[in-house]
DNA sequence: CGAATTGTCGACCAATTCATTCGAAGGTAC
DNA sequence: GTACCTTCGAATGAATTGGTCGACAATTCG
């Protein structure tokens, strides 16, 4: 193999597709290496347990929804259109981002620490782009706030209500709609105009 | 409870949607009884054993694929349409009856006898269906065959041929093109007519 | 009432599975 | 040759899991 790290990833590409199937704890080893073609004892030459490996498959997520998010809100200009765009990506990554998600929701998976580590530091992240955008936004007249620091907290809130029905797996409800309805009550209040 | 074959489809209908997940060996005992809110041991007394509860998921699906194909001949009036009709809704079910279908191609269940016998009873049922299709379409004069017994079983055969892309699990080709040229090349030929 | 029947469950067991270890060995560079 | 990197089969010990059994609650029946 010509390098360690680039075969690292390779296993965090492969175990994150069977971890996202099954489960951190269905998913066995044996599963993994046959999945690179490859001896169960050889995995653990590149990574120290089945643990480690999931924390990297998570890492490796939570920096695509990372990257992601960013690249959104770079592309439109507004602040109100970098707002939609930055909650509408971030619900679209969550359906394809399993695990990290799993991570974070998954009662199974409390002990692991680095669980909370990550989604603490995605957390501060989160606020701290959300800040930007309501401050930018306050700065253009666009957005009427008056403490940027404390709306960004109150917005991340109702995002986080929002990841709950995805983590209930209900299909039912169109996501798009309840999106778009959250997001009018964001713009523009529930208070009628006088 | 009221009824002990009442109870037996509960646990038939919620144990068929956790194998439909994690397939027959992921599923624990456990996982069965917790979904029915129940004690593990409790089960065996509606069952013998997990493969017991396997059979009988695998028994459920395969009549409601029968009930679904029976029906779906008899909604329409001409032998193309029933033709069509029945190779539809016999590859659209193969899709939500997964445990019917794994118990089939799953390597890991060859062992299981109850499957060679289901699936012969099917496979025979399925002969008379696509026979009696035949038969009639050749005395409305719609069809022409020879013998209608070698001609579903050809048919049959190409039916089993559109089963494999599904279990290899790719969306990419879409089932409905492929299905509509094979239905194409079924009614009409290849030979350009002179 | 009391006895028989039905249904549920916790505790337990034996077998298996699984993550992980280890030492051997194939390959390659020098 | 040696030193390193990489892979793997076999072994191990702990955890998991399918299945059993006896107790016992609930219900039915006389």
């Amino acid at each position: 193999m010509i390098n360690k790290e680039e075969f690292r990833k390779k296993i965090i590409i492969s175990a994150g597709q069977i971890f996202s199937h099954y489960g951190f704890k269905k998913t066995t080893m044996d599963e993994i290496a046959k999945a690179l073609k490859m001896g169960k004892s050889s995995i653990y030459y590149y990574f120290e347990s089945k643990e480690d490996i999931f924390e990297a498959v998570v890492q490796y997520e939570a920096n695509i929804l990372r990257n992601e998010l960013t690249t959104a809100i770079k592309t439109v200009e507004s602040p109100i259109d970098k707002m939609r765009s930055y909650i509408f990506v971030r619900m679209k990554s969550f359906e394809k981002l399993s695990n990290y998600y799993n991570a974070i929701f998954d009662k199974n998976l409390d002990h692991f620490d680095f669980i909370e580590t990550i989604r603490e530091k995605y957390d501060r992240e989160e606020l701290a782009i959300l800040r930007l955008i309501i401050y930018h936004g306050a700065r253009k007249k666009v957005f009427n706030v008056v403490n940027s620091e404390y709306t960004a907290m109150a917005i991340q809130t109702t995002l986080k209500g929002l990841e709950v029905p995805l983590f209930w797996k209900k299909k039912e409800l169109n996501i798009e709609n309840r999106l778009n309805a959250i997001l009018d009550v964001l713009f523009y209040g529930i208070v009628k105009k006088k």
